[in-house]
DNA sequence: GTTACTTTTGGTAAAAATTACTATAATTTA
DNA sequence: TAAATTATAGTAATTTTTACCAAAAGTAAC
């Protein structure tokens, strides 16, 4: 009973969104293919993990490579398993992906303009087809982006250390969509919760009220870990 | 910039857990090491990928080897790679271990005597030192099932078809502890769902007033799917 | 300086949900 | 028939959520 297994293709494949809270635009970035198989079709960034580093290593290299951007959060989504193919040489193999997940702030994700390839940020609303598999791991990735905003602090990983509470709540509106809470009730909320320092200071943008500016407590919000901070 | 990539070998690693309600025990099968390394220590069952298998197939064939149950439902959780090791052959690999999770019925899922290993139910409050870096696959597996509890019908994959509100609360009892809610509120809460439908028919055990038995109604829940059953 | 307009802030009242209990119903057992 | 046991069906107090509203603090136009 000596079976034969499998020759495999390990790569990561990277879901990464960054944010334009100010002017409420969701981005993904996305690569254009130059090579078979799925030549000019668009795909999420990935490579071939090599023999010297991690799967998250591989993520990160991806990222970096392509974006300039200081210290990303990563975090790992799901692994697929492609069928068995053939390469150029005729051997057999079987593709996995490892996808991993980031959010990043647009202004500060520039793209690193390397002499190849194409890669883009795209609007959310407006993707095109894509190749292997990656609709459904982009969806996954899009799923978690969710949920994370509902329950974890990431948002204050892409607002800058001192924000106003509409910053706050036009990233949420940016991300879940205009209706997902009242903005009046979306503060008191946030405001009970006690992980949001008042530094006392204000912000004066032209015309209005000045809004007061934010700091978020990471201490004061580790016991609140896992409760969810807005309803959806 | 010719990088070389790694060899791998694939496997699967299941945290598969099993409830038996009606004695309040939470199992979770491990299965004892007969080979270096970590000969002796105790494991999550795990098989390498076979080439003829997709990784969830392989998951499956190594669940159905070890327990007899028809139709489980099985569900990717993370992927850890191992550090590079040197085969019996001196040939050098990385180790990659696709986990999956499982939640059985105790009294459905008999074990299978294979000529080979010791495959146990331990209970999850008494568990040994495992091998390799199993425990936080474990870990990681009991977190899910919590969630899955709070925001998925798995509860009604592992009781009868008909049951009673006390049997779905000894249930969640089991898997989340005693005092996630008062047992008079919980059968308010999920009544007012509305996914239980009353059969009429009742059940009589022994001594007290029979109780109502209920069937669980997969269309009626599918709108409410990710809003919390209950809260822990 | 006064008025109009904008944005932030800090509410409030009604509705809904949660919580902690309690009472009653329908059984079996002594 | 009474006692014990378990299931069911509440209810009142509290808390949370929701849908609003009004005042405060600024800018801009006249």
């Amino acid at each position: 009973m000596l079976k034969e297994l499998a020759e495999y293709r390990v790569g990561v494949d990277n879901v990464i969104f960054s944010v334009d809270a100010q002017l409420n635009r969701l981005f993904v970035l996305l690569f254009q293919r130059e090579n078979t198989p799925y030549q000019g079709y668009w795909s999420l960034p990935g490579t071939l993990v090599r023999k010297d580093e991690s799967l998250e290593g591989a993520a990160q290299r991806i990222l970096l490579e392509k974006i300039t951007v200081n210290n990303p959060y990563l975090e790992q989504l799901y692994t697929f398993s492609g069928s068995e193919k053939k390469n150029s040489k005729g051997q057999i193999f079987t593709y996995l992906s490892i996808s991993y997940f980031a959010l990043l702030r647009y202004e500060d994700a520039q793209l690193v303009n390397k002499p190849f390839g194409t890669a883009t940020w795209y609007n959310l609303q407006d993707l095109p087809e894509l190749a292997f598999e990656h609709r459904k791991i982009l969806d996954y990735g899009y799923q978690r982006l969710r949920n994370k905003l509902e329950y974890s602090p990431i948002a204050f990983d892409v607002l800058p250390e001192l924000f106003t509470l509409n910053d706050l709540y036009q990233l949420y509106c940016t991300i879940l969509g205009e209706n997902f809470s009242d903005y009046s009730n979306f503060r008191s909320r946030l405001l009970k919760m006690g992980f949001l320092n008042d530094t006392g200071s204000k912000i004066y943008r032209g015309i209005g009220r000045p809004a007061k500016l934010y700091r978020f407590d990471a201490e004061a919000f580790a016991p609140l870990k896992d409760h969810p901070l807005v309803f959806i």
